[in-house]
DNA sequence: AAACTACACAACCGCTTTAGT
DNA sequence: AACTAAAGCGGTTGTGTAGTT
């Protein structure tokens, strides 16, 4: 083992590469591959370590490379990859042909990364976000829309449907947190690793797996990324580019008990998007909690809009940060 | 126009893994 | 089996640039 220690060689070279540089790396690996990395530079005429120019040729001047912005598409893989492998980034990078890791990997923290945080979705798990923080910005930013609407102006400038959304996405997280270790919710759960289609006799069940109503026009791209429900959204990962996840996913499921479903390294995300033949399936699995004329989205929206003021938020978010035991149905 | 800020991306660092002896 | 060098990999940093004040 140890450290290869040619970048540490003192008068080497470090820093952005030039034009000239460039082309003497190409031109040489073009006559004679690279073969071994440490000789190639001064082979090359090269004043970089070896390291320097392996990744300067894999991560900018390979000729097969992508470059460009990344397409929708892409950004479903990355996700979808994501989900399942984690910070893979070199695995991940293998199903996009012409894309790095590194490319990927910088992607995902100045792009997708954030746009997740957006939503109230971890990065890291894929799951609704359930940290205290988190809800207590919600809590104030929905605070601060409330006293600016007292007094009939809006100091934020907030969008009525951002506070909308700001409103639902707090519930749906402070359920999250209340229901952890809930059972009973995990059962309810649309997306079921064991196969069984049992119907939610819990009201919450939509917001606790993910699901918003409201959007705006950007998250709602994003969030089609998450529409299928979680055995779809399996296959689709499946589906990329030959990439085949079986082994990852349904053999685990399949024989896991409903006691050791937190342990699934996989995502519990689920639809939030009305994606054509998918809301349709949402709305069916939450027939149960449906009233005559009217969506839980629609019941929950008035609820909301009844109980949304800042204190009672405060007060809800006191309890919740307080409260060991989890809520009960 | 200058200063500041945010963002994107290239490159580096250091740890881990792999292959060769 | 033990050791070493090289390559792979993921996290982090540095820098250039576009946008904003």
């Amino acid at each position: 083992m140890g450290r290869s220690p040619c970048c540490d060689e003192i008068g080497v070279k470090k820093g952005p590469w030039t034009e000239e540089e460039d082309e003497k790396l190409i031109d040489y690996i073009n006559k004679h591959g690279h073969g071994n990395w440490g000789s190639l530079s001064k082979r090359a005429g090269l004043n970089r370590c070896g390291k320097s120019c392996r990744l300067r040729w894999t991560n900018y001047l390979r000729p097969d490379i992508k470059r460009g912005k990344f397409t929708d598409e892409e950004e479903r893989i990355i996700i979808n990859l994501h989900s399942v492998l984690g910070n893979k980034w070199s695995k991940i990078a293998t199903h996009l042909p012409g894309r790095t890791d590194n490319e990927i990997k910088n992607f995902w923290n100045t792009n997708i990364r954030k746009k997740l945080l957006k939503m109230g979705i971890d990065p890291e798990t894929h799951k609704p976000r359930t940290d205290y923080n988190h809800l207590m910005s919600l809590s104030n930013l929905l605070g601060m829309s409330n006293i600016g609407t007292a007094f009939g102006n809006n100091p934020l400038g907030l969008h009525q449907d951002i506070t909308h959304l700001a409103k639902i996405q707090l519930l749906q997280n402070m359920l999250q947190i209340m229901n952890t270790n809930n059972s009973f919710v995990n059962m309810s759960n649309p997306y079921n690793p064991l196969g069984n289609n049992i119907p939610s006799l819990n009201p919450f069940n939509m917001f606790l797996s993910g699901t918003n109503t409201i959007q705006t026009k950007e998250e709602y791209a994003m969030s089609s990324l998450y529409s299928n429900g979680q055995s779809e959204l399996s296959q689709q990962a499946v589906s990329i580019g030959g990439l085949n996840l079986q082994e990852i996913d349904y053999s685990k499921m399949k024989s896991i008990s409903c006691e050791n479903r937190e342990e699934i390294p996989l995502p519990s995300l689920v639809a939030s998007s009305p994606r054509k033949g998918t809301f349709k399936q949402i709305e069916s699995g939450c027939d149960k909690a449906q009233t005559s004329n009217n969506t839980i989205f629609d019941d929950w929206e008035k609820f909301l809009d009844d109980e949304s003021n800042g204190s009672y938020w405060k007060e809800l978010l006191d309890l919740t940060s307080t409260s060991a035991s989890p809520i009960s149905w």
